[in-house]
DNA sequence: ACTTGCAATTGGTCCAACCAACTGGTATAT
DNA sequence: ATATACCAGTTGGTTGGACCAATTGCAAGT
């Protein structure tokens, strides 16, 4: 068993995750100004250095905006906020449909990164690297179904990362994966989904350590797409419950 | 003429700005300790509430892990950080083979996510969207060829991300942005150079319209990728003058 | 050689000020 | 009456010093 990392949680950590909260929720609302750092050092009762620490994180992901003299503003991070928001908003998701939109989000995200990563793999990889994407996509096959896949599944990615050569998607894949992280068991279910739907990623293998980058890709697009589709599913399908609530209603 | 925002550069800020570049050009190991925040403190000449709120927006980014007790460590940022370390990364890149390859980095993830958001806003997008985004391709076919035309394209992205609704690529767009506003010059020149390689993105706007996904993939494919081979063609050109460069020493 | 335990180190938190930019209202000048 | 100038309050930025709490490493004891 995997135990879950144990949160220090210090005071600040708690403080910015609630400010985050309230932000990606829409609670506060954007354009509007956080409460002063006096007055929340008070309502949280904690010091205001403590305050200052997490507005601070908040301001570095781009959720608010902090202006000597002028308060500290609430950002449109759909506007503002880089991927590494992804986790947050991962973080505070429902199992609802809103979660369910952020899932396929992710999922589709990682698709395309991981269909051209193939291609660029192809391209660039060391015979090496490219031996080692077999024999991992190989022990993916035979792997049980539980955490053991996901955790190879894992090495896969960093070792097509390694090939490619490109560390926009490295550090674009390092943000899915803290998003993900944020709920081990879905992650699961759909990884496993989406490999059940393709030969667990041996064409992909196959295909870059042979040098054809256009079967590469489409190997990867194949095989990248089968969780979505089961996602796509869910989500139509709590569309419709949404619905006959409202009507209902 | 647009000037740049002007920086207000705290303290923290400019704390945190150093010791960012100097994890992320190696003048920190990885696995090695800070010195402590006083001794920080004193180097720097601040006090040590500066020294921590800089070492927390580090933390944030995931180039730092602090300990109560255990120092502060220097992380991988390749495994540890997100997208969002790529605007430092091209803030400290020079103009040479890394700053070249960072470059070639960013725009390869743009092709690979604008090709996925053209499919995906054939299939979501409003009737509403889809025309404003065959009026702004007109635009830029008829813009100047300065700043005007970079800021138009901009609104023709975040048109598709109206449309594809995913909120992944939204926040991943908005990272790559921020990192190529890091060089604004180099933007302009790049930009240009995909624009002129193809037709101006009405060729995709039209695809998107006429509900053809699969050509508005393609379209899209064909004209993000027009920048990305020039950028290769001066990668290689940088290469060969390192490897020149070598025999001479 | 191993364990135990204290003491130094180092990050976390608190208190109490003061500085500096911004905001808004008031008084003054036109 | 409008516009300007100014002042005082608000609010983020910075400082100094102190104490708490987890970790580390050396030293004493077995």
């Amino acid at each position: 068993m995997s135990l879950h990392e144990i949160k220090p949680a210090s005071l600040a950590d708690n403080v910015f995750r609630q400010i985050a909260s309230n932000i990606l929720d829409g609670t506060y609302a954007v354009g509007s100004n956080l409460a002063p750092e006096r007055q929340l050092a008070e309502d949280y009762g904690v010091n205001r250095h403590v305050i200052r620490e997490a507005t601070k994180r908040a301001e570095q992901v781009g959720l608010v905006k902090s202006r000597q003299g002028g308060g500290t503003t609430v950002q449109d991070f759909e506007h503002t906020a880089g991927l590494d928001a992804l986790a947050l908003l991962a973080e505070y998701a429902a199992e609802d449909l809103a979660g369910a939109r952020l899932w396929r989000a992710g999922f589709e995200m990682r698709a395309a990164i991981g269909t051209d990563l193939a291609r660029l793999c192809t391209l660039r990889a060391s015979d090496h690297i490219k031996a080692d994407l077999v024999a991992i996509a190989h022990e993916i096959k035979a792997a049980p179904k539980d955490s053991t896949i996901v955790a190879l599944d894992l090495r896969f990615w960093e070792r097509m990362l390694d090939g490619a050569d490109n560390i926009a998607y490295r550090l674009a894949y390092n943000s899915l994966i803290r998003s993900a992280a944020q709920a081990p068991e879905l992650q699961l279910g759909w990884t496993i989904k989406e490999l059940e739907s393709s030969d667990f990623r041996i064409s992909i293998a196959e295909a870059i350590a042979a040098g054809d980058s256009a079967a590469a890709e489409a190997a990867a697009r194949t095989s990248l797409r089968g969780a979505i589709a089961a996602i796509d599913a869910a989500i139509a399908h709590l569309e419709q419950r949404n619905d006959t609530t409202k009507e209902t209603a």
